[in-house]
DNA sequence: ATGAAAGCGCTAACAA
DNA sequence: TTGTTAGCGCTTTCAT
């Protein structure tokens, strides 16, 4: 078998190898028409024996399917979003389709960036985090004439569809439920990031809760940089020490919550007593902490498995405003004290 | 302007809109050969008037040219891909190529499938996980025609290149580092994972290194499901209630040697003493655990950027065996008495 | 059940 | 600097 080395093998070798049509090998490769047990074993047999592998560039460019599915995240180092690409996966793998992965760090310009390219291949769908998008995105997402779907928030106008949780409903929630546990002077410690509109929305929601309650935030910082234990502990000191009255933590992110939880057990403060704390987003690998760090799951899993249902044609929206959302979870863990009689 | 909807703009329309040829059009939008800048700002204009997106896959097909880099994994819940995806991005971020991740659930055969539906797309280049594929998948890579790349591992023979630690020498580093120590009753903890070939490499060094030291392996455990804090704890409680004379717990995950750290320190063993933990993988978002934990990285980041360059055509190597062998850094941390004198 | 012809939207190669 | 022609490898459509 005599061929240039490194050119790929085309429907044409298989042919030649089998002595039936080109379009014969098509229809077996691709399952597709009527064609006799005798011919489709000549086929499967001539294309296993060469490894040909089917060139999905001609088969999209005549066909105009794509299987393919964008998924464009901020980033892959928070776990957040491996876990929404779960759901999506779960789900997709039980159709034809197959998600591709973007990321955008967080910044605009990239997404608009990612955004265009993903779209020059012609997905069959697009799944997005968030609802905040350059006008020049939601132009795209809005002309790409596939099904869009913005995940993991639904405080806002989706472009197309929108699956996931209010992030401003769930910051209300644990302010409500900070406020009704007697604690009065909460401290907020997120991550300085622009591009973060869902912890914010947190944070606003809080905010609204506190001030319904009469309760106004004592003190708030915010640092830059990877969430982890360490940038808890360093701002959980920085903030007790600028502001030695708190009672309540809120943390936007169990991480630097888990972080600020091992450092208040090592000062001996009385968690969970006078001083109460609460991360956000259930990461299940910290259960085992010492205490059970308060949190609120995000439901992002569910959020990916929805999107790929409504990309996926599978997904009967309940109402005509193709939002789906869902109910965060507040488990309150033991880093909270008792609700008031 | 009327076009039926959802219809995709072509080069044509942008042609037609700005009265330019469609090639001038495609040489403009590509940045390619002389254009006169009053041609060139005239395509520009109608391209963005018109909100035309290039069909990179009738470019594909033509110019027989993909930008795409397949990257397969075998998971995203895992830290340590992301963090070798984010190598490999930060990489190809300053060429024109693109990053494409799939996954595999740590299952060859679904490898085996990702791998033929990736190269149907005919990328540029393969980034995949490991030296242990079925040998479908092997002769898919070895015929696929573009540079691979097998990443995270060296021990075993690379189709094409490798990068990555040697599993089997980090875990026997570890091993002899416990038995310099004076450790001589180890446990070893892991996940239960056919899949996960580079946790059993680390166990089979250290089992070597210990041998070697004239100590056995006293006792082993392995969990299957994610690993967590809680998986941690479990483990180590289960198998000091088995075997309580154990002086050294080696966790193949840092994850799991945490809980396994905060379950020790809240029993009052003597950490870093007569009891000595180490895990794997160094987790920057650990540090800020009561005990900083020995772990080891294992320079995942590297070995995706050093993979990103190799497929660029960006890396020179040493040898002709094209691998790329990463030296592990062992972190001692406090959990691991001091060397003997 | 199988084959032949046309063409998807772009770019390479060449012409003007 | 710009335009023309052919064709990438497959699938659609229509014929047999």
């Amino acid at each position: 078998m005599v061929r240039p080395p490194n050119r790929h093998l085309t429907l044409r070798d298989v042919s030649e190898e089998s002595g039936v049509s080109e379009m014969t090998v098509s229809r077996v490769l691709r399952n597709r028409g009527d064609v006799s047990d005798k011919t489709r074993a000549k086929v499967i047999e001539a294309a296993k024996r060469l490894g040909y592998v089917p060139n999905k560039i001609a088969g999209a460019l005549a066909s105009n399917r794509v299987n393919l599915v964008a998924v464009i995240v901020p980033s892959l180092s928070n776990l957040v979003f491996p876990e929404m690409l779960a759901g999506v996966d779960e789900v997709l793998a039980t159709t034809s389709l197959q998600p591709v992965v973007g990321t955008t760090s967080y910044d605009p310009a990239k997404e608009e960036k990612t955004l265009f390219e993903m779209l020059s291949w012609r997905p069959s769908g697009v799944i997005i985090a968030g609802l905040e998008h350059t006008d020049a995105s939601r132009a795209m997402l809005a002309n790409c004439g596939v099904p869009v779907v913005e995940v993991m928030d639904v405080d806002g106008d989706p472009v197309d569809a929108a699956v996931g949780i209010s992030h401003w409903r769930a910051g209300y929630q644990v302010g409500t439920e900070i406020a009704e546990r007697g604690y009065s002077r909460v401290g907020i410690l997120g991550t300085k990031m622009d591009g973060d509109h869902r912890a914010r929305k947190r944070i606003e929601g809080l905010e609204r809760a506190l001030s319904e309650a009469g309760i106004g935030v004592a003190d708030q910082m915010a640092y830059s940089g990877l969430s982890g234990f360490a940038k808890g502990r360093e701002m959980t000191a920085a903030m007790l020490e600028r502001t030695p009255d708190l009672d309540f933590l809120f943390y936007t992110n169990d991480l630097t919550g888990a972080g600020g939880l091992l450092y208040a057990l090592e000062k001996g403060l009385d968690v969970g007593g006078n001083l109460g704390l609460a991360g956000f987003n259930a990461f299940t690998l910290l259960d085992g902490l010492p205490r059970k760090l308060a949190t609120v799951d995000s439901r992002r899993r569910e959020a990916g498995q929805v999107a790929a249902r409504i990309i996926a044609g599978d997904h009967v929206f309940d109402s005509d405003d193709r939002r789906v959302e869902l109910v965060p979870t507040l488990l309150p863990g033991d880093t909270m004290r008792d609700r008031l009689a």
